[in-house]
DNA sequence: ATTTTACTGAACCGTTTAGTTTTGTTACTA
DNA sequence: TAGTAACAAAACTAAACGGTTCAGTAAAAT
């Protein structure tokens, strides 16, 4: 019977691959136009679906909205916190390098990953009328970094930390102000500074 | 002849009041929709203004955000830098009490006024679509903020400070960061953290 | 008294929107 | 081979959009 040899050629998709398929469109075109100005035509469109397909497994602009944040909302977790710099215990002497690593991962992510950038812009713009997909934003993705970071200072003997808590805030918060003034709003024209001039400054702050 | 003895009914409001009431109107509308969700009809109402009037005013609707937000940079621009937080000299020992007021200052204009909260989120959603509104964000109040604070670091003999442009980046960094993941993103509901425990520890992290 | 200016309110234009329905085609299945 | 389920393509609805036009009015200037 031979049911279906060629998997890439008419045969029909699975089900799942056409969610897939419509979450990639609807992000191009989310992260293209906004919330708002995106259209579920162009949306069908990028991801080789008809409308009525789209409407078949999303309920409406909303829901597929939410869902595609969701999902990158958990994707965006597992890309930072899968890497090894998250686990117990600390060997001694390697915080400060872990903690150099993250700054630099921080800002790396910024510059070559120009969909983290959209994400941001995102999150941050629509937090108003979405405030349930910031408040996951911050629950996955923010206060997981507060713990590793959190964790990081105070496990490690070499640091003489007086509150591990605000040093992960000073410490997140620089780098992140950072990535947001320089990147999300064009900093890097305007008040250029070097990212290791920063860290250096922030570590040798911290580490003290 | 007793010309205009009742100025608030009757006399025709200058043309600079309309003006006014349209950006007025379009603040109101374009913070709760957005820039792509707005509508003109509804800006036109809010303003108590006829839609021809408001296309008499301003070309269209992208030239009234952009006026729009101009006008609120300018006026959040003197909202923070009139007080005479930076005046030179710094009296000797003031420099940390300043900088903390600075510090609970921010803190406290993202708590009381939700109107800069709004202001943030359009100015970060939509720098991609206008990234010379957050040019001129960045050139105006972001770079002042740096200068003022740099100048505070680094003309204070008091403050051991080894490179005062990165302790400004530090500084101003961990306060918007905080107040961003505080109240833009809502975490004061899910990571709770006082903010005279922060400032507390970014300072005697930065003045040794 | 008359002209000029500024405005309103409503109708209107063409376009676009989210979302639905209808029709035809294609692949799988009994 | 007949039937079924899934799909694309297209047309469609009803509403909203940005922006304009127009007739009429009231205040200001001459």
């Amino acid at each position: 019977m031979m049911e279906s040899s060629n998997p890439q050629k008419s045969s029909r998709p699975k089900a799942s691959e056409k969610a897939e398929a419509i979450l990639e469109g609807a992000m191009q075109e989310f992260m293209l136009s906004g919330y708002a100005a995106a259209s579920m035509d162009r949306i069908a469109t990028a991801a080789g679906v008809s409308k009525p397909t789209l409407y078949n497994y999303f309920q409406d602009k909303e829901g597929l909205f939410i869902a595609l944040i969701e999902q990158l909302v958990e994707k965006r977790f597992q890309d930072i916190f899968t890497p090894q710099h998250f686990q117990e215990p600390i060997p001694l002497g390697k915080a400060e390098i872990i903690l150099r690593e993250l700054a630099k991962k921080i800002v790396e992510d910024a510059t070559n990953d120009p969909q983290f950038l959209d994400f941001m812009r995102i999150i941050l713009g629509e937090s108003g009328r979405f405030p349930e997909l910031a408040r996951s934003f911050t629950r996955t993705i923010k206060a997981t970094a507060f713990q590793a970071i959190t964790h990081l200072f105070a496990s490690c003997p070499e640091l003489p930390i007086d509150d591990p808590e605000v040093a992960a805030r000073i410490f997140l918060g620089t780098m992140v102000h950072f990535v947001i003034t320089q990147k999300l709003l064009y900093g890097e024209d305007i008040l250029p500074m070097d990212s290791d001039r920063l860290i250096d400054g922030l570590m040798s702050c911290l580490t003290r």
